[in-house]
DNA sequence: GACCCTTCTGTAATCGATTACATGTCCTCC
DNA sequence: GGAGGACATGTAATCGATTACAGAAGGGTC
C-alpha cells in the first residue's frame, strides 16, 4: 500500500537519461534538446514525478518559503494584507509560513529560530515592536534572508518597508472635521508602544497645530486598537463637560467601539458628536451610522511586500537599503460626521 | 561575511564525539551519558548551532509542516479559526503553511501540488468545496498525510473534522424568535455550493416545520456570506407586503448587511423586523442595534481541529476513521430581536 | 585532415542530518 | 575465568535532488 513517491531516478530510467538530464528540464529546460527534453517530460508525466522539496531545499540552500511575523492573526485587519501577500507568493512559487508573534515582542532567540526552522528565504514582519538590535542580529546570523516590513516598522531600520501615508490621512480627516465648522478635537490613541500609534497622534498634533486649534493633551484618549478599547474610552470621554465636539480615532475598531458606547449614553452621532476611523474596514459602510474613513490598500500593502521582498532575493546584490513605500490612502466621508453641533 | 552556518560536524569535532552522538542528544537525550550530554550540549551553545531542516526532513521524510487551505484568508472568520491552529500548532513545535484556495473549488493536481510542494505531514482543510474524489486520491498517493476538516466538510468523506453544531445553533435562534410571538419567518441563505449553507437551511425548515410553522420557499433568499450579500437581499426583501416578520441570517455579515438595507429603506429593526445572525463575531455586540446571534468557538474549533490532526500523526496506526467533532454553540440574544410588531 | 567550437549528456560529488549495525567496555553471575 | 547482557559510542550508508566537470558528437574553417 505504500508505494512510494516517484524519484528523479525512477523517471531517468524510463525516459532513458541521466538523472542529471532530467534535472536540468526541469530546472532550465533550454539546455537540452527538444527531443530529449519531451521524452523527459513524458516520463515526468507517466510517473507522476514531483520533485522533492526536501532535497531541492537541502542541496540548493532554500526553501521557497517566506515567513510573516504577525501580532495577531485574527485580527482582520493583517488577514486582508496577508491575503496579498499569499496571492503574489504563490504566483511566484513560494509558500507562506505564518507565524504569530503573540503576547509580547519577539526575542532575537525566537525570530532566529523560526527563520532556521522554517528556513526562510525572507521575512515578512508585520509586528513593529520588534526590538532593533534583534533585528540587526537576524540580518548579521541570515545576510541572504531579506526582510520587508509592512504596515507597521522600526525606526532605525535599515531594510524595505511598505506602507500607508498615515500622516497624509489623519490630515485630511482634520481638513475635513475642520471644513465642517468643528474646534475642538480628540483624539483616541492606540497603544503607546505602537509605531503607528505614535504616528498618527503625532499627525494629529501637528496638523491642528498647523490650523492653530487646540491640543488638549487630556483630549487624547490611550486605548489599544480593538473594540473593547473604543468602549472603555467611551466610559471616560462621555462625561466631559465642553468636550471635544469630534472625534478622531486611530482605527475603525476604535470607532465602533467609541460611537457605540456613546449611542448607549445618550449621546448622538453624528449630530450632537462626529467621529472618524481609520482603515475603512468592510464593516464601516454598513455601520450605523457608516463611518467616515480613511482608506488603506491593504491588499496592496501585501502584495508590494512580497513584491518587494522576491525582488531583494532575485537580485543577489543587496545595495538597496532602505526604501520607504508610502501607498496613498483616501478620506470616505460617510455619515459619522457632520457640522458642528448648535444647541 | 558569508559565515557559515555551524553544522552537527563542527559540534561534534568541538565536544570531541561523532556526529551520531550529537544527533543523538538532540533527538533522544536519554540514550547518551550525562558526562557526554553535557560536553554536547555546551559545544551546541558555543557553536549557536541549529539543525537544519531541509537535511533533516530528507532524511526523516517529515516536515514537521501543516498545510492550512483556506477558501479565503481575508475572511475575519477564518483568521480567528487560524490563530487557534497556530497556537497549538506552534506549541507543538510544527509549522503552518497557509493557502489560499481562492476562487473555485481545488482540483486534486494543486492540492496535491501543495502537499507535495510543502510536504506538508497533515492537512487542515477550511474549505468544503472540494470534490470529494479529489480528496480520496490525495489520501491515496499520500497515505501518511492525514487530513482534517474544520468548520466545512465534504459529505461522504473519511476522516476527522470538527464543526459547530450549526443545527443547534438554528434550532436555538427559531425557537427565541418563536417565543417572542413571531410566526412568519425569513432566512437569508448562504450560497447553495456551501455546506453550511445546506445545513443551516434545513436545520431552519425542520424546525419551523417542527413547530408546525408555515415554511415559505419564497422567504429563503440565497445569497453569499458577505455584508454585499446581506445588502442585496434587502433590496429585493424590503418591498414585501405581509412578509416575514423575523429573518434568521446564516451569518452575521449577512445580518449586517440585511439591517442596513432594511434601515436605509425605512424599516425599523428590531421593532418591526427582528434579525439574527451566526457567528457572534466581535462586531456583533457593537453593531447598531447589537446582534442577536449563535457563537461559535472559534478559537477552540482551530485548537482541536490541530489536535486531532497532530494526534492522527503521532498514532501510526490509522484506525480510526470518520469522527466528527461537533462544539456546541449557544445564543447570544442582543437587540435585533424583539417581540413581534403590533401595529 | 587537423583543429576548435558548440551543443548535448553522463558521472559522480555534494548538501547536512539520521540511524542500522558494529564495536568496545564494564559488570554480573555461575 | 568465561559467557552473556547492558550500555555507550563510532562508522558509514542513506535520504533525493543539483551541478561542476568531463566527455562525446557534430559542424565549420583553413
Amino acid at each position: 500500500m505504500k508505494q512510494t513517491l516517484p524519484k528523479l531516478v525512477d523517471v531517468a530510467r524510463i525516459a532513458g537519461v541521466s538523472t542529471a538530464t532530467v534535472s536540468r528540464v526541469l530546472n532550465d529546460p533550454s539546455v537540452v534538446s527538444e527531443s530529449t527534453r519531451n521524452a523527459v517530460l513524458e516520463a515526468v508525466k507517466k510517473t507522476g514525478y514531483r520533485v522533492n522539496r526536501a532535497a531541492r531545499n537541502l542541496r540548493t540552500n532554500t526553501s521557497k518559503t517566506i515567513l510573516a511575523l504577525v501580532p495577531n492573526i485574527s485580527n482582520p485587519f493583517f488577514s486582508n494584507i496577508l491575503s496579498g501577500l499569499e496571492r503574489e507568493l504563490s504566483a511566484a512559487d513560494y509558500n507562506l509560513l505564518l507565524s504569530d508573534s503573540g503576547d509580547g515582542p519577539m526575542t532575537t532567540e525566537q525570530i532566529q529560530g523560526f527563520v532556521a526552522a522554517g528556513h526562510a528565504d525572507g521575512l515578512i514582519v508585520l509586528d513593529g515592536s520588534i526590538a532593533l538590535s534583534d533585528l540587526e542580529d537576524t540580518q548579521a546570523v541570515f545576510p541572504n534572508c531579506p526582510i520587508v516590513f509592512v504596515c507597521e516598522w522600526v525606526h532605525g531600520f535599515k531594510g524595505h518597508s511598505v506602507r500607508s501615508d498615515n500622516a497624509g490621512g489623519i490630515r485630511v480627516l482634520v481638513d475635513h472635521l475642520w471644513e465642517l465648522g468643528h474646534r475642538r478635537f480628540g483624539h483616541l490613541a492606540g497603544p503607546s508602544s505602537n509605531i503607528l500609534s505614535h504616528e498618527r497622534r503625532e499627525a494629529f498634533e501637528a496638523r491642528l497645530s498647523e490650523l492653530k486649534g487646540e491640543v488638549r493633551p487630556d483630549w487624547i484618549v490611550q486605548c489599544d486598537f480593538s473594540i473593547a478599547g473604543g468602549l472603555s474610552a467611551a466610559e471616560v470621554v462621555k462625561d466631559l463637560k465642553d468636550g471635544p465636539t469630534a472625534w478622531i480615532c486611530a482605527s475603525d475598531q476604535l470607532a465602533f467601539g467609541l460611537i457605540s458606547g456613546l449611542t448607549r449614553a445618550g449621546q448622538r452621532v453624528p449630530l450632537e458628536i462626529s467621529v472618524t476611523g481609520f482603515d475603512n474596514i468592510e464593516m464601516a459602510e454598513v455601520f450605523n451610522p457608516p463611518l467616515t474613513t480613511i482608506h488603506q490598500h491593504r491588499n496592496k500593502l501585501g502584495h508590494k511586500a512580497a513584491r518587494c521582498l522576491l525582488d531583494q532575493i532575485a537580485q543577489t546584490s543587496d545595495t538597496s537599503d532602505g526604501d520607504v513605500h508610502t501607498l496613498p490612502v483616501f478620506l470616505v466621508a460617510r455619515e459619522s460626521t457632520g457640522p458642528v453641533f448648535q444647541a
